[in-house]
DNA sequence: AAATATCACGAAAACGATTTCGGTCAACTA
DNA sequence: TAGTTGACCGAAATCGTTTTCGTGATATTT
C-alpha cells in the first residue's frame, strides 16, 4: 500500500480537502499550511493515485497507438514512430499506450475507447476500416489516422508527402540530365500509390518529357521483389538511365541484378530508393533515397491528437509532412 | 458520458450490486436476471470504466516498458521488441505502456510505479542505475531488466546469449577450416562485451587455436566505425582468413574497405556480422550473421513480468535466450 | 410445525482523489 | 456597535466499480 492523501491529512491533523487543495495550488489555503503539506508529501514519498485521479477527472492523460494491421508490415516504421511519439507525449504530459489488433476485431478499439482507458487514439493502419472510423466520429472520440489519407474532411491524418517524394526524385534526376526515368509502382490501388505515381507523371510533364509506358513496372514488396522489375527493364529496347524504386529494399534488389549484368550504378544507371530506412547505408554504393521523416510523423501525430483532446471543437487537421531527398552514391550525371 | 452500471440497474429496476455480480459471474444471482443483465449490457453498449475498476481492484493490468537510455541506441531494437511485447501482453490480458527517461531523471520511473499506473515495469537500459533497482526491490515492485545482465540474484533479466553468439560464430568458422579469426570488440566494459569476448576465447581454445592479439581490434559503434578496424587488419603481417564483427553495421563497413583493397569476401576473407537486423540483407554479399531473437526477447520479458505480477512470491528468473546463426553469403571455406 | 439451509438480492462501505458549498473567525467599514 | 468582507478550512458529494454482509423469501430437513 502506498501513501494516500489521507495519510498526510492524518499526520498533520487537517482535512483531506485541505491537503488536496494545497497540493493542487488552490488559493484558499494559507501559505504556511501549503508549504507544510508540500513538505510532508515529499517526505512521505506521496504520489497521487492515477486510478483515483482518472476516475474523478474523467480522463487518463493517455494516448493509444493502435497497430491496426499486420505487425510485420508496420514493424519497420516502429523504430522511428515510437521514439517520436513517446517523447512528444511525455513533453505534453501524456503517456503512450500501444495496442495491436488481434484477430482483426474492430470492436477491440471501441472497447478500449469506451472503457476510458485512453483520451484519444492514433490509428496506424493500411486497410481502410470505414466502420471503425464512423463509430469514432459518432462517439466524438478524438483520433488521428497515421500514414493513410482519409477523404472525409472530419478526420485528421498525417501522411508523408508521397506526391512530392516522386516529384523531387524526378526533378533531381532531370537536373542531372536524365530523360529516360523508370518508375516502380505497387499493385495496390491506394491513395498513397496513386499520389506517388502522379508526382512522377507531373514532374516529367513539367520537364517536358513524355511518358514511356515501358519504363513503368509493377511489383509487390517482399523478399527479392526487385529482381523481376530489373530484369524487365534490362529487356527493354533501350535501357533507362535512371530508376526510381518505391522502397529501398526494391532498390537494393535492382542494383544487385543490374550489377550482375555488368550495368554499373551510378555510372550507367542512377537508382533512387525510398523510405530512408537504415538499410540504404549498407549497400555499395549507398543508395540515394527519399526519406520519410518517421520521427517527425510520430511527433506531429501526437501533437494533433493532443489538440483534439484539449479542445474537442478543434477542426480536423490534415497534415502532409515534407519528405527529404538524401543524396548518396547511387545517383549521378546522365552520360548517354 | 458513457453507460455505467447504474444505468443498467436503473433500467432494470435492480441494484447496482446485482448488475455487477451478474456481469462478473457471481453465483448468488439467478440465471434469469443474469441473462437479462448481460443482454441489456450488450444492447446499451456498456463497457466497464477502467479507472473505476483500477481504483477498486488496486491494479491496472498494464505493463510499463521503460526506455532508460538514449533513444537513438534502442530504436533499432524497437521494431522487434515492441511487436513481441505488445502481442504477448494482449494475449495475457494486459496492455503495454511506453515510457522514456527524459532528462535522465531516475525518479520518473519511481513516480510512475508509485502512482499505480502500471503493475510492473520492464527496464530497457544500457547503463546500470543501481539506485533505481534498489528502490524497486525495496518497494517490492515487479520489474524485469532487458538486454543487460544484473548480478543481484533477486532481479530478473532477459538477455541474448552473447557468449554463445561468439562461440558459435568461431565454431562455424573453424569448421570451415579457418584458423586466423579476427574479432572486433567494443571499448565499454560491460558484461555483454566481456561475455562476447569470452565466447571467442573459449571457442578458439576448445579448437586448439591460440589467440593472436593482433587479430583483436577495438571500435565504437557509430557511422563508418568499421573502417579503422578493417584498415588495421589489412596492415597486419598476415591477413586473417575470417572476421567476426559485433554488429552488422561494422561488418558492412569492413567488407567495403576489404573490397576496396581487392580482398574478396568470402573468397579471401569470411565475415560474420551480428544482430541480424534488416540491414544484412542489403549488402553484396549478404552477410552471415548472429541474430538476436528480438521478438522472442520481447515476448519472454512480458511473460516473466506477468508471472511476477500474478504471483509476487515468484523467485527471479534469469533467462538467456538462444541466438541464431544465420548463414548467408559472406562466409565460406578457408582457402589459404 | 419448528428449525435450518439455500437462494436471490440490496444496502453500504470501500478504493483515493477532486471540488462545491458552507462555516468560523478575525479584521475592517460605516 | 452592527454589519460586511475576506481568509482559511472542513464536510460531504462525486467518479464507477467491487465486495462484504445482512435480509427476506423459499425450500429443505427434523
Amino acid at each position: 500500500m502506498s501513501i494516500s492523501i489521507q495519510d498526510i491529512a492524518a499526520k498533520l491533523n487537517i482535512s483531506t480537502s485541505t491537503v488536496s487543495k494545497a497540493l493542487n495550488g488552490y488559493t484558499d489555503v494559507s501559505v504556511k499550511t501549503r508549504d507544510l503539506v508540500m513538505q510532508t508529501a515529499r517526505d512521505m514519498g506521496y504520489q497521487p493515485s492515477a486510478a483515483a485521479r482518472n476516475l474523478r477527472r474523467g480522463r487518463t492523460d493517455k494516448i493509444g497507438l493502435f497497430l491496426n494491421t499486420q505487425i510485420e508490415y508496420v514493424s519497420d516504421y516502429l523504430s522511428g514512430i515510437i521514439p517520436g511519439a513517446v517523447t512528444t507525449s511525455q513533453e505534453l504530459g501524456k503517456n503512450l499506450l500501444i495496442y495491436t489488433m488481434t484477430d482483426n476485431d474492430p470492436n477491440q478499439l471501441l472497447k478500449v475507447c469506451r472503457a476510458g482507458e485512453i483520451d484519444g487514439v492514433i490509428l496506424f493502419s493500411t486497410h481502410y476500416d470505414s466502420q471503425t472510423i464512423d463509430t469514432l466520429l459518432k462517439d466524438n472520440f478524438p483520433f488521428v489516422v497515421m500514414g493513410r489519407e482519409i477523404l472525409d474532411k472530419r478526420v485528421s491524418y498525417v501522411i508523408p508527402n508521397y506526391y512530392d517524394a516522386s516529384y523531387q526524385a524526378v526533378k533531381y534526376l532531370v537536373e542531372l540530365g536524365h530523360k529516360r526515368i523508370a518508375f516502380t509502382t505497387r499493385p495496390e490501388l491506394t491513395t498513397a500509390n496513386s499520389a506517388r505515381f502522379q508526382g512522377y507523371v507531373d514532374a516529367l510533364s513539367d520537364a517536358g518529357i513524355s511518358i514511356d509506358e515501358q519504363l513503368i513496372v509493377e511489383t509487390k514488396i517482399e523478399p527479392n521483389s526487385g529482381v523481376k522489375p530489373a530484369e524487365r527493364l534490362l529487356a527493354t529496347d533501350t535501357l533507362p538511365t535512371a530508376i526510381i524504386a518505391f522502397h529501398d529494399l526494391i532498390a537494393v534488389d535492382m542494383i544487385r541484378v543490374l550489377q550482375a549484368n555488368d550495368v554499373r550504378v551510378p555510372e550507367d544507371i542512377s537508382v533512387v530508393g525510398a523510405d530512408g530506412l537504415r538499410a540504404g547505408f549498407m549497400t555499395t554504393p549507398h543508395i540515394t533515397t527519399i526519406s520519410q521523416p518517421l520521427v517527425r510523423i510520430g511527433q506531429r501525430v501526437i501533437e494533433i491528437i493532443n489538440q483534439h483532446i484539449e479542445n474537442p471543437d478543434q477542426p480536423a487537421t490534415q497534415e502532409i509532412v515534407p519528405i527529404e531527398l538524401i543524396i548518396r552514391q547511387s545517383t549521378g550525371e546522365c552520360r548517354s
